[in-house]
RNA sequence: CGGCGAUUAGCGCAGCCCGGUAGCGCAUCUGGUUUGGGACCAGAGGGUCGCAGGUUCGAACCCUGCAUCGCCGACCA
């Protein structure tokens, strides 16, 4: 490729709307425009590099066995309907009519039309294990779009579903899955961890995410010091603890706390630490036995905070998640939210573990401006149920028992379910068994975010001057720079041949003829991120000489013009 | 969906408080000089100041509404 004949489109300032570096490297080094909230314009180099990533998906794909497709992003709603997602599914799922009215959505995923078309398509368990996938558009209509491709509306990704007799099936293609996602992002350049994770609203068992490591990223995980133990924070367990509760030594007192409600004010107040403290949380939940609505009440450490997944997790507690309003906290409690506690509530409390080993500790008093101290589980609160409701903290134990956890920021870029007969049942996607007998498929299903991975290695792999692609990623090879390409003939002369040499080799090439002056070429070939640079200026040439310069490194080496091709050839091996 | 902010040339911004000829830098085009790390000189093109109302002799500027974009939070296979 040349410059003259190549949409270049690199900027020299960062668009404002731009916050973290892939955004605005992206729009600098010309892969993306924005068109409208969340929505963006692939430009030739960054379409190289989609390409370039779904090329390596796909081969990995076929390697293991599944079969590549091509649904429509348009979707009739009766599917929706079918499979309940249509209540569940929020604004997100975005909804129209088409001009006969029927009701269609914008495929946020493709979970219903594929089991549709599994339920015609396979009829026998002798085609069974089969894995499907495509690499294809989505829509969500995100609430908050943001960090540019990151978190878009539309986006491409890559999904697959997997369609089995039996669990023991879906589990070897989930581990087959499972390795083939190391295997791309291994190829890609990554570096990231598998971890365990929450199955979210798309429902299932067991899962695991595929996460970038990156301060940007958008999710908590946790890892162990001593072991491979990786979860996200959603699903991370806070082990009880070892040290069993002691006996109380204080006897319950009313204290008066006037202006402090939030546990800082309050420690700050009584001049003690938060985790002398217990926090109260009032959520909306449906009693056990007589199906009415109740409040419950959520009991922390004043250290700790609640993990929505898990409290949502426990049966009784509404999901989604809901907080009371003040109003129904003050008709519940008789005090507002700054002040409440577990004494003297006769609804049902729910104690974390952490707090359950509390003893003589702080809690509101249920009445405006005033806090106990001394409370004691058992001897001030007679009844609760001890939960893990809280997110795990760094120094905390290892679930497996292994070291402590640290926690780092991710991207997430794929993540493998194994959805079990959720949707096969609920769509009657049946199959013969040996016996004769019609029974619903195990399904897993396996997402790659293609256009989020791009991001995410730009993340992991950039500095100053732009962007440093990891090689499999990069939208050319090799960039050739000669210096006075438009007036020098021996330069010129040097640069097409090289140029015909490389590309007929069957590297990927951008030649830069556009005359400019050598700083701008340096800058945009750095930018755009070219991992190999061949410079060739008229002095050099005269003593036979080229030079090459590799972008990890910003190492230059001058060499005999003769041996550059070999030198790149090692390079690239 | 709540709170905050922005919207003026392709991009980044000033002008608004205090109403009266729409500006700067970068980019683009022309000519010239230059050519090893985002050059210099001279000239040129490019704007319904987000939209709609209102106040006023007169609105980029003041008022009202709406839209879009962004930030923080809630939300998120």
């Amino acid at each position: 490729m040349r410059t003259s004949r190549f949409l270049l489109s690199t900027l020299k300032e960062t668009p404002a709307e731009a916050s973290i570096a892939s955004h605005q490297l992206m729009l600098r080094a010309g892969l993306i425009r924005q068109l409208a909230s969340g929505l963006y314009i692939w430009l030739p180099t960054g379409q190289r590099v989609l390409q370039k990533v779904q090329n390596i998906i796909r081969e990995e794909m076929n390697k293991s066995g599944a079969l590549e497709i091509n649904m429509p992003v348009v979707q009739p709603s009766e599917l929706w309907q079918e499979s309940g997602r249509w209540e569940h599914y929020g604004p997100e799922l975005c909804r129209f009519t088409d001009r006969k009215d029927n009701s269609f959505v914008l495929g946020p995923t493709h979970e219903e039309v594929v089991t549709w078309l599994s339920r015609y398509e396979i009829k026998s368990y002798k085609q069974l294990p089969m894995n499907l996938y495509q690499i294809q558009t989505k829509f969500r209509d995100e609430v908050r779009p943001r960090f540019g491709v990151m978190r878009g509306r539309e986006f491409v990704m890559k999904d697959a579903y997997s369609f089995h007799m039996n669990k023991e099936s879906l589990r070897k293609t989930y581990e087959v899955m499972y390795d083939t996602y190391c295997r791309i992002f291994d190829r890609l350049g990554l570096t990231y961890r598998p971890v365990e994770a929450d199955t979210g609203s798309i429902g299932g068992s067991h899962s695991h995410e595929f996460q970038v490591l990156a301060d940007a990223g958008e999710d908590i995980i946790a890892f162990s010091t001593e072991s491979d133990y990786a979860a996200n924070i959603e699903m991370a367990e806070a082990v009880a603890p070892k040290e069993s509760r002691k006996a109380p030594a204080k006897e319950m007192t009313s204290i008066s706390t006037p202006d402090a409600k939030t546990i800082a004010e309050v420690a700050e107040f009584l001049n003690t630490p938060e985790t002398s403290l217990c926090k109260s949380l009032v959520v909306h939940g449906t009693n056990q036995k007589t199906g009415a609505d109740e409040l419950v009440l959520l009991v922390l450490r004043g250290d700790h905070e609640l993990n929505e997944v898990k409290a949502e997790k426990i049966s009784g507690i509404n999901k989604p998640l809901t907080m009371a309003t003040d109003e129904e906290i003050r008709a519940a409690f008789g005090a507002g939210p700054g002040s409440l506690g577990p004494v003297g509530f006769n609804g049902r409390i729910i104690v974390d573990r952490t707090a359950a080993v509390c003893s003589d500790f702080y809690c509101g008093a249920n009445k405006d401006g005033f806090h106990l101290g001394g409370v004691n589980w058992d001897r001030d609160v007679p009844s609760y149920e001890v939960q893990d409701l809280r997110c795990v903290v760094e120094g905390d134990p290892s679930p497996d028992g292994k070291g402590t956890l640290v926690l780092k920021h991710g991207i997430e870029v794929g993540q493998v379910f194994e959805l079990g007969t959720k949707y096969s049942q609920a769509m009657n996607c049946t199959v013969l068994n040996e016996e004769g007998k019609n029974i619903p498929m195990e399904m897993g299903c396996y997402g790659i975010g293609v256009t989020r991975v791009i991001a995410a290695a730009i993340e992991q792999n950039h500095d100053d001057k732009g962007i440093i692609w990891p090689a499999p990623m990069a939208p050319f090879q090799i960039a050739i720079i000669p210096i006075n390409y438009n007036k020098s003939d021996s330069v010129k002369e040097a640069a097409d041949r090289l140029y015909a040499e490389l590309t007929a080799k069957g590297y990927e090439v951008i030649l830069d003829d556009r005359g400019e002056r050598p700083g701008v070429m340096f800058a945009d070939m750095k930018l755009i991120g070219v991992p190999h640079s061949i410079i060739l200026g008229e002095k050099s040439l005269a003593e036979g000489l080229a030079e090459y310069e590799e972008r990890t490194s910003d190492s230059k080496e001058k060499l005999p013009l003769a041996e550059i091709v070999a030198k790149i050839e090692k390079a690239l091996a």
